[in-house]
DNA sequence: TCCAGAATTTGCGTGTCACGCACATAGTGC
DNA sequence: GCACTATGTGCGTGACACGCAAATTCTGGA
């Protein structure tokens, strides 16, 4: 079992996957934000060529499904963040590197607005954006050299960077297309984003 | 149709509102996070002296059932802190209003736990806690003077407050008894709490 | 080239759940 | 005391998540 093996293996898993997901998430567009309920299961199976046992293979409720894709980017806020060059301030590499993980492609309005504003779909999303948390308290903390476990600025910082992007996602949605998403992104991350961590804090 | 019988009925459903979801959550602690699946709706009913239908009209899920609690508690936010000072800063009313709202009485470490621990509950546990937001988007705006639909401070600030709670609460369960819940709460949320909003933002 | 082992897909059966509906009960105001 | 409305309950239904085992496909080595 070499690398590329496993590598063809998960890429054809990895196909599946955004097969089930795609189908899911373009269903539930189609119905609209009340006529989730109508989307069945077998539905979203029989679009994405598989058995409704194999979508359960993949997911294990359909809001998890439809809310794939935006947990899949929010889980590459970690590297996006990495990729800073290092000697960029705090605030500009979060703000830059979220607005390239965002905004690369500009974000499907439908799909969104089918995620953020669906009630039975709330708590998924929620879970899809704070994805973004773990990777990306790893990162501020490697880049400011706080300690994670002692020190709760990396990880409250990653919480109030994720809170914003989502904050900003609502504001796009509702602002039309009188500002981009990048415009109002920026302007989210700059409340919560310090240049520099407050006080001392590499000692504690 | 006075107010006294309007509170009577709002107090009686009150009361059996908690019953349930105090069960609920009584039972969950009592199978551990692992046996989630080994609460019936069956039994929450029963433990709270209510048939299994009755349940349903309260709650569309255990998950909703078990986290109440603190949905309900997060639903306050905004009223602690509108009773606060209005000459305080907004930093330390903020702080202040928290503290007070979730160490009175000392969050029960079990009962934390489980929303916060158990993987089935994560989605429902978000959603307890972001439900500070709107309120609290409401007061901080209100206390700054900042209009709510064209500034994104009140509202990214306020993601940012639930988001600190919530990273607090779960360093307070790693922590043990070495820290407070006040204090991790202090400085969480000190850290990304301004004393006063960033640059004139009035005018916009 | 072929084969043994694995990963994956699929069909079937099961237990639970959420909820619509209709009826029973209770407390509410006139 | 009487109509009225809100709430509680029993029953029935459709869908869902998942365990299990057989079938199929894929992989790497002899």
């Amino acid at each position: 079992m070499n690398d590329d093996a496993m590598d063809l293996r998960a890429r054809i898993r990895q196909t599946t996957r955004e097969a089930i997901s795609h189908a899911a998430l373009r269903l539930a567009i189609e119905q609209g934000p009340n006529g989730l309920v109508l989307v069945r299961v077998q539905d979203i199976a029989t679009a994405a060529g598989v058995s409704s046992r194999t979508y359960n293979n993949y997911f294990s409720s359909r809001a998890e499904a439809i809310c794939a894709f935006q947990a899949d980017q929010s889980k590459r806020a970690g590297d996006a963040l990495s990729s800073r060059p290092v000697d960029e301030p705090l605030d500009q590499a979060v703000i830059e590197a979220m607005v390239e993980l965002y905004t690369d492609p500009e974000p499907d309005r439908a799909g969104l607005r089918m995620i953020m504003e669906t009630p039975e779909l709330e708590g998924e999303a929620l879970k899809a954006f704070s994805m973004a948390e773990g990777p990306l308290a790893v990162a501020i903390a490697a880049r400011t050299g706080i300690d994670l476990g002692r020190d709760l600025f990396p990880a409250v910082t990653a919480a109030a960077v994720a809170g914003a992007v989502r904050v900003a996602g609502r504001h796009w949605l509702e602002a039309g297309d009188s500002e981009s998403f990048a415009a109002i992104l920026r302007s989210a991350l700059s409340c919560v984003v310090p240049a520099v961590p407050p006080q001392g804090r590499k000692d504690r």
